[in-house]
DNA sequence: ATGCATATTGACAGCGCTGTCATACGTCAA
DNA sequence: TTGACGTATGACAGCGCTGTCAATATGCAT
């Protein structure tokens, strides 16, 4: 560490509520009213004791103020990635509004697997959290009854669902991703695909909402779904194109579970002499800012990210002020934004 | 929350150590022990303290832990952005390093603002981290000063210094960049450019490198760096690309300071009818995945961010369990990849 | 048998704070 | 004047755990 140089010298002394207390002539328990309910406290006091704890640098403890309260100032955050840029997104919108409340994020991280998810609860709910916010809907049964029995607010995000452990805040990815599909429709593609990697839960409802949209007009999903559980990437997206021109070479436009895996997409056309737009529509997911810079621009649905983080840390914190205000479920939508790798005019 | 319809009914009162402690006869410190150092404490009554907390449940309460041992459990992190996927890279090392690890991860973000730097310095202190990780060199006195008293383990990282103020877990930007530019004129091109956002103090000597290379042959770098405050992204890549060929018509590679803006670039030289590698070379830094897949393939500068957040927990885990051996500075490097934005003949 | 090191367990206090209840002191209507 | 009431403050215990020191048991050389 540091300082183990001057391991003779013991690290200075905390400096705790009973300083402040001693210095300005008061108890503690008034000293620590002052800091968390001022109204209790009378005006001059309130002030001595601001300066003394500014003089003293005294910061709380969190650790003390958790035992004796018996709540935390942790609001948990399980997502299944961290590298994952959608969710970085979210985080971004969480962190930005969580922070500079006396609240702290913490996070964990299930990469996907259900039972890692289970033990994060468990250790979170240890902690006894000021709030959860956990993503996704699929939690295993004893996930869900561990989060039903948790007493601090708790918030799903990312997707829509008629039956929250609490409170929700997402959007429906089958409604979204049939809209892409449509509009692939719509634009004068006929033989659509559906690419996909990775398939959690979510991208399965794209799927989902991808046959709904083929289902509509009659059409067969046979032999128009193409996915893989490997993790998406860009690459992965050019090579998914490829296989699956190669099998069924009448393809004329591909709907991915995943912007990367369009932007890949859109990379094997051109490398293979296709013109995007033209030869073959191109659908991503999610409207990451690569899609509107590329060349050709590419066609995605825009989901509100970081709203998502945000709305649901102030779900989070109007529950811890007391407000109850706001609804249960909120659903954030997406937009479909049509570009060049979807315009066959192009 | 979850259960405010019962109201009534009170949450169920958690399990203590206490509970486990008469479950198998024996006082509180044993069963603690046991917990901790299970080597303390005799084979046959370790089994069944094991057996007593698996079936009541127990799990440790970390507030009364740190309160105890005056040392919490909590890695405190402190980056400036969550969004920026480079760290989003070097997170998800660490948390698949610190995961399973008795440790967790608590992230401050900074914004790319020292005073909050400095903010979240104290308060990742006052909470008694096993140890701190924190982003960059570039700390204010005072951030400095404080880190230099904690007594924990403390990292930086990103880059390198002779002067850490623990360890240092990192790489040169001015020797990478430098590298990165020195490839541009061994490949022919006579005008390169320093296209650069945002700015910070790694991105300076990213520029620094630049001119070595420059400097080197006797180059000036007069009108070749085009910089802004604004925070990178694709598009902006492309826009300071085209600002600049509309100034410096001559041109004929550029070297960005990031993926984003070289991504970027090379969209827009695409747009402007330039074959990219004959016409234009491009070079990035970081090697996104992106890159490689990119058509035509985007040349780039390795960094190995991972590796970076894996090294850097490694070093905090070590310290903390007693082994200090490995070295005070890890330089991981850098690897330029060469590809065809940068190959004239492509 | 004696003394001493080692292994195993426990008693006790206290980490720094807050919940709860008690106290002191006005104020004001009856 | 009395007492009910609101405001401001404090005393006290205890949250659940661990550091420290003490106690006891065991083994072994003397």
């Amino acid at each position: 560490m540091p300082n183990s140089e001057n391991n003779g010298r013991k690290s200075p002394r905390r400096v705790t509520l009973a300083d402040v207390a001693r210095e300005v002539g008061a108890s503690t328990i008034t000293v620590s009213r002052a800091l968390r309910r001022p109204e209790m406290v009378s005006e001059g006091l309130r002030q001595r004791i601001s300066a003394a704890v500014a003089d003293l640098g005294y910061l709380p403890d969190p650790a003390a103020r958790a035992l004796a309260s018996r709540r935390s100032d942790v609001i948990g955050v399980i997502i299944p990635s961290v590298t994952n840029s959608v969710f970085a997104d979210v985080l971004s919108g969480l962190y930005d509004t969580v922070g500079g409340t006396p609240y702290n994020v913490q996070l964990g991280n299930t990469r996907y697997r259900p039972e890692i998810e289970e033990q994060l609860i468990r250790i979170f709910l240890s902690q006894r959290p000021a709030g959860l916010i956990v993503a996704g809907i699929d939690q295993t049964d004893s996930s869900r009854r561990l989060l039903e029995s948790a007493d601090c607010p708790v918030v799903q995000i990312m997707e829509l669902a008629s039956d929250p452990v609490d409170m929700l805040v997402g959007f429906s990815h089958r409604a979204a991703a049939r809209a892409a599909t449509e509009h692939l429709l719509d634009r004068g593609y006929t033989a659509p695909t559906f690419l996909g990697a990775r398939m959690d839960p979510r991208s399965e409802r794209r799927l989902q909402g991808f046959r709904d949209a083929l289902d509509a007009v009659g059409m067969s999903t046979e032999g128009r779904e193409l996915t893989t559980t490997e993790p998406s990437s860009v690459h992965l997206g050019g090579a998914l194109l490829d296989r699956h021109r190669a099998r069924a070479p009448g393809t004329d436009a591909v709907f991915c579970n995943n912007d990367d895996l369009a932007l890949g997409a859109a990379f094997a056309a051109q490398r293979a002499g296709l013109k995007v737009g033209r030869d073959i529509g191109i659908c991503g997911f999610n409207d990451l800012e690569v899609m509107a810079a590329a060349h050709p621009s590419i066609t995605s649905v825009r989901t509100f990210r970081r709203q998502m983080g945000e709305t649901a840390a102030l779900r989070v914190l109007d529950h811890l002020g007391g407000k109850e205000t706001g609804p249960r479920v909120v659903d954030l939508s997406y937009k479909l934004i049509p570009r060049s790798s979807t315009d066959r005019g192009a």
